[in-house]
DNA sequence: GCAAGGTC
């Protein structure tokens, strides 16, 4: 007998099999794929990987204006970057082929389900599926391994219809509605706006636009603050305990009354509280810490996080558990660590708050029977994962990081050492005074004991002084003041704060968030590096979409698609009821589109290019950001070309920034490597001392027989035409000295004013 | 070209 084992990915595979012999052997099928075989109960056992979908969806015919029917192929055929597939797909089917048996082992949800189906369904085919048996475990611990080898179920063949379903929506919903966007722009201005939409993209955009709104509909509330500066205490201010004071004539009347007065101290109170350690991470944990202490973003950090995990250096990282159970052998990783001379002193110390022995010194301390083997127990959070605990370090130090993984890695293990420590202790002292008969009070606070915070060397901590003073002391008033503020609109998201709303919503998953709101920017729908701005052009998206398909935008089309999936697998409706109900949903949208398509397709491209401007030109038009086809890089021109000549260059991947130059206002941009990222003015000449330079005229153009210009650049000097931007000649010195007598053939290009056809 | 979902 054989039997083939197809689990989600190569983490799990190595688990399974190890878990289901301790002879498994571990092989190699080409250059990449792993798999095991071992025996068990006389039985030849090859346990073998997916990557995650091998197979996507892909319209049956090409050419069709919309999509409605769908096919199944494999991934490296839609995705080029997807080359390593194949060689999966290969082991597959080099290895079902003398297989009897099939036990799908993938995650138990419904992508899982579906993955492992499709695997076997088009490698193997039908006899795959009628001969199939499924492990459904919710940890991946050898405990719960042998019971779901033992006790396998039946493959729930309406989990996998939910999942076709869930991919077949998402496809028609999308894809199509994307393309009438697109089309819409192709047909009222004839340029290429690359443009989308879809369940889980515009819900998070319209969250968005929803904040922008509030804040521009917010009218802000004049209130008064009185505070009054102690005299001979540095800093020390006292604030009257109405706060906000929102009537400008009860705030004068304190503030007058109380001028020139003493303090009375009516009484002080110094209490302890406790701050628990924290929790270890999860994946947004993780992305939203290294965002506010690094100012990573979330899919940055993802792409770390999954680096230093494939080095073995980290666990598995796309999980939502905030639990670390002991069958990780906790212990065992603390000691891994200790071998590095800047964990031990953390570990060594965690051990002694808890007074617990480390454990290769509770050896001898256990045969003189003192403190019996306790361990150290790590503070959890609420929060579980059906396949993955929470992210922690391997044990296995890393050999060489670069900056941005080390960074990383020590957030994560630092994280990991300090939910074992104990409760930080602070102090607050609160003092509630006494101005005539007007009550103020003051808070001050500091750190008696810093227990976790010593081992999370990521938090910022101030430590106030307290003051000595007593019931009935008088202190004098060095200064009252009555300050006027405005009451602020609510604070615009930033990728983290949005990546936890999502979260909230149970929009997207744990490992497609960073990548929607990646999205959102590559659209140009969104920008801003702190907090998240909606572009005209993302406000005129929702708009749109709330007028033609309004189940979009405001999450009911996520929420009906988790109703009919359930009634999928509940057998209450069929996969197909739902796909047919969906296709004409989609194409009553369509038809509304497609009779409005030039209003919308003029709106949205006025739109993207009122997003696009950055600055005023001095001749009163707008400099905005351009895409030139032939560089196939941006660049800023301005809206009254070929009136206006005016043209900056951008250094790849730079960003406009919204402060200004201090000395001609125009826009500063950041750019350069991740490692090394520089501010400088938009206007490269700026700041220069020599701003009335006039280039060196050194020949003619072979394009256009104007004047030929050697320019400074940001990357040094080079060769440029006199007639730019209508003429794009370009070259570096040296290669003009070679070319010189050549013509090149290509014709010079109009301005391009947006990201044209090409 | 287009989605969202797995994964390296």
């Amino acid at each position: 007998m054989n039997e083939l084992i197809i689990c989600e990915k190569p983490s799990s595979s190595e688990k399974i099999a190890k878990a289901l012999s301790s002879k498994a052997n571990k092989m190699k099928y080409g250059k990449k794929v792993f798999y095991w075989e071992l025996e068990k109960d006389g039985k030849d056992i090859t346990v073998l990987s997916a990557v995650g979908h091998l197979f996507s969806l892909t319209p049956k015919n090409q050419r069709e204006r919309f999509y409605f029917d769908l096919k199944w192929v494999p991934l490296y055929e839609t995705d080029k970057s997807k080359g390593y597939v194949k060689e999966y797909l290969a082991a597959i089917k080099k290895f079902t082929k003398k297989a009897d048996t099939f036990v799908h082992a993938c995650d138990y949800d419904i992508e899982g389900t579906l993955i492992g189906y499709n695997a076997l369904l088009y490698t193997v085919g039908q006899k795959a599926i009628d001969n199939i048996s499924r492990m459904k475990f919710s940890t991946l611990t050898k405990k719960d391994i042998l019971a779901a080898y033992e006790n396998k179920i039946d493959l729930d063949l309406n989990q996998v219809d939910s999942g076709i379903a869930r991919h077949i929506l998402d496809f028609i919903f999308g894809v199509n509605i994307s393309k009438a966007l697109t089309q819409s722009v192709r047909s009222a201005k004839k340029k290429f706006l690359k443009l989308s939409a879809g369940r889980v993209q515009t819900p998070s955009l319209a969250i968005l636009v929803e904040r922008e709104k509030e804040i521009q509909k917010f009218v802000p509330e004049p209130f008064w603050l009185i505070k009054a500066l102690l005299d001979g205490y540095k800093d020390l201010i006292a604030d009257h305990v109405d706060g906000k004071i929102f009537d400008k004539k009860k705030a004068h009347e304190i503030y007058e009354k109380c001028q020139n007065q003493d303090a009375t101290v009516d009484k002080v109170k110094v209490s302890a509280s406790k701050r628990k350690p924290p929790i270890p991470f999860n994946l947004g944990g993780l992305q939203s810490e290294a965002y506010n202490v690094f100012g990573y973003s979330p899919k940055k950090t993802q792409t770390i996080a999954q680096s230093l995990y494939t080095n073995g250096y980290t666990s598995y990282p796309r999980t939502s558990s905030q639990k670390l159970p002991e069958t990780l052998e906790l212990e065992d990783i603390l000691d891994d660590l200790s071998k590095s001379s800047l964990f031990k002193p953390h570990i060594d110390e965690v051990y002694e708050e808890n007074n617990i022995d480390k454990p290769n010194e509770k050896a001898s301390e256990e045969a003189n029977g003192s403190k019996a083997s306790k361990k150290l127990k790590p503070n959890q959070g609420k929060k579980d994962d059906p396949a993955h605990p929470a992210i922690h370090p391997t044990g296995i130090l890393p050999k060489k990081l670069d900056d941005d993984e080390n960074k990383i890695y020590q957030l994560i293990t630092f994280r990991f050492i300090s939910v074992f420590s104990v409760d930080a202790v602070i102090d607050s002292m609160r003092a509630d005074l006494n101005i005539v008969n007007e009550k103020f009070f003051f808070r001050r606070k500091q750190y008696s004991f810093l227990g976790w915070l010593k081992h999370y060397p990521f938090r910022k901590l101030e430590n106030e002084d307290f003051p000595e003073i007593k019931k009935g002391d008088i202190l004098k008033v060095k200064k009252l003041t009555s300050d006027e503020k405005e009451t602020k609109p609510p604070a615009r998201y930033n990728q983290a704060s949005l990546i936890k709303e999502l979260e909230k919503r149970e929009l997207g998953t744990k490992a497609t968030r960073a990548d929607i709101i990646a999205k959102l920017f590559d659209r140009d729908y969104i920008s801003g590096t702190k907090q998240i701005e909606v572009n005209s052009l993302g406000e005129h998206i929702v708009d749109t979409l709330s007028e033609y398909a309004s189940d979009l935008t405001n999450e009911e089309l996520t929420r009906s698609f988790e109703r009919d999936l359930d009634k999928i697998m509940d057998e209450k409706i069929k996969k197909y009821q739902v796909i047919d109900n969906a296709k004409e949903e989609v194409k009553l949208i369509l038809n509304d589109v497609d009779k409005n398509q030039i209003k919308i397709g003029e709106e949205l491209f006025d739109a993207y290019q009122e997003s696009m401007i950055i600055s005023k030109c001095a001749c009163g038009g707008n400099l905005s950001i351009k895409y030139s086809p032939r560089f196939k890089s941006n660049f800023i021109g301005c809206s009254n070309f070929p009136d206006c000549d005016v043209t900056y260059s951008l250094p790849r991947g730079a960003t406009v920034l919204k402060s200004r130059c201090d000395k001609c206002g125009l826009p500063m941009i950041s750019f350069g490597s991740a490692k090394n990222r520089q501010r400088a003015c938009l206007d490269p000449n700026c700041g220069k001392e020599n701003r009335d330079y006039s280039p060196e005229v050194i020949g003619k153009c072979p394009e256009c027989g104007n004047d030929l210009l050697k320019r400074s650049g940001r990357y040094g000097e080079f060769i440029g035409c006199s007639n730019f931007p209508r003429c794009k000649f370009t070259s570096s010195i040296e290669d003009l000295e070679k070319n010189l007598s050549k013509t090149d053939g290509s014709k010079s290009e109009q301005n391009a004013d947006s990201k044209t056809e090409n």
